[in-house]
DNA sequence: CACACTTATTAGCTTAGCTAATAAGCCTGG
DNA sequence: CCAGGCTTATTAGCTAAGCTAATAAGTGTG
């Protein structure tokens, strides 16, 4: 118990830290490359598989209509692929592509290195604190 | 030291974790109030004093053509005020009117109810761990 | 005092988000 | 067994937030 912020300080400062941060983050997005958004979107698929479109926004905690719209940019650039949902006509499944796979691979090498630089300037104490604080924002983000 | 998250983990972690909360930030914006862009800037100008555009673009880490957009509206909202430069005609000071300060006010108390609320439900060892990590974070994003 | 620089704005674009409406498929109760 | 209500995905159309390029006005210096 180091710090002695009030509630609605550590509110204020944290708000203020996302928005600013998140700003940050998508100025180091290379030209031509994938947005913040898309990355997300994508990397969701990795991790969760084969999603549908509505699995996917409620992962991305954004409304159908915003992930279709997502969805259709991966597309283009051969990111994703839709296969037919096996029982319901309705649905369709999401998967990343070969391509899209070894975009993120890169992504995940390349990229980033803005904030992996950033990091690496910090103490190993300060990592530590960043990585359990990232958890707890992963907790507060889920709802 | 108790994570051992390799650097990728954690930068692809912190990622996500900001950009999720981000995206939740923003959804608890009532109807027609202040977004978080606005919200951001206007409180940079009580912290900062009277600040010219080209200053609070950099303050908030944007392009000064995108501070014309922010500033417009709450000028409209009448939030802020401007005034001319004393010794340099072609810039502007910004301040918060009365009634921006107000609507401050207001915000810090009823508003971030969603994120104040989710703070209170955790412990103090974790609030203290978000404290530590936003001043980090803040650190980070102002590069 | 002409010319280069700085500041702010305008114009015009993309992305990201939303709600409302629509079309297609699913499922259930009479 | 099928009519009508639900769910899913998409389309349409809006706003906000960001960008670059271009312009207009003012500053200041060689």
């Amino acid at each position: 118990m180091v710090t002695q912020a009030s509630p609605e300080e550590l509110t204020e400062r944290l708000r203020d830290a996302i928005t600013r941060l998140n700003r940050r983050l998508r100025q180091e997005r290379p030209v031509g490359d994938l947005t913040v958004t898309q990355l997300s979107a994508l990397t969701s698929l990795r991790i969760g598989g084969a999603l549908t479109p509505r699995e996917l926004s409620e992962a991305e905690r954004v409304q159908p209509p915003t992930m279709t719209k997502i969805v259709a940019k991966l597309e283009e650039r051969g990111l994703i692929s839709r296969t037919p949902h096996p029982t319901d006509g309705r649905q369709v499944l999401l998967s990343p592509s070969e391509q899209g796979l070894a975009v993120l691979e890169d992504y995940q090498r390349v990229r980033d290195e803005w904030l992996a630089g950033k990091l690496a300037g910090f103490t190993a104490q300060e990592r530590d604190t960043v990585a359990r604080a990232a958890a707890l924002l992963e907790r507060l983000a889920r709802d």
